[in-house]
DNA sequence: AATAATACCTAATTTACTTATGTATAAGAG
DNA sequence: CTCTTATACATAAGTAAATTAGGTATTATT
């Protein structure tokens, strides 16, 4: 698990590209995708991640569906086309900026 | 210039990372250094760069030393044994954490 | 003489979280 | 068959780390 700190700022980015891989997934999903595809050293908790989920809403990057497995509520979201925009911006402006700080902080790439 | 989202969170250790390759700093120079190294992309503002020094004074991962140039004052930054410590371990910190990342966006190294 | 650069500082606000709490259904263990 | 864990959503209060905006003063440049 990372300090809390280093994850600041990136839980949109995240969201936003594993929306544009799966095309539709819901919240409990994202979150445990997340955990499972970083070993748990990404772990995003709910009170972060059901509010950055609405705040997409509202920006017009996802829309959602309802849907009912049995008795329990699930909202899928899916990326709209600005979402599919954004979400690209965003890996790219990522990309790059792990490039700067690789530079600033004379981070080598590991070989092995 | 990288959205204000994805720098929080790295101010602490890109301070940290360039006290110990400098020995001794003052804040001016610091914010200096970080644009001419990223070219502008990062530009740390006054308003976050002296709260965080003064920050890593008081958990005594620095020590300071203050000089005049004439009648202007200047604040020397160097690194304590913990602060070196701690240089270290969060520059190793952030590396890890850029390796979860590409794998978790998907970021191929560019070529060329 | 005016402006820009150097050099420090802090207070109010905002943002993006964490922590804590709540509700409810379904599955698995003992 | 009861208890615990997992699934699945949500929000509210508090906190940390910024931004924004302001302040002071010296030195260099136009």
């Amino acid at each position: 698990m990372y300090s809390s700190e280093l994850i600041k700022g990136t839980l949109k980015t995240i969201v936003l590209k594993l929306l544009q891989d799966n095309k539709r997934m819901y919240g409990y999903e994202i979150s445990s995708k997340v955990k499972e595809l970083t070993s748990e050293k990404i772990v995003l908790t709910e009170g972060a991640l059901y509010p950055t989920l609405h705040a997409l809403e509202a920006e017009g990057l996802v829309t959602t569906e309802t849907e009912y497995i049995g008795k329990r509520v699930r909202k899928y979201y899916s990326l709209s086309k600005q979402g599919k925009a954004s979400s690209k911006e965003r890996v790219n402006e990522f990309a790059d900026f792990i490039n700067t700080m690789k530079f600033l902080l004379d981070i080598q790439p590991q070989v092995g």
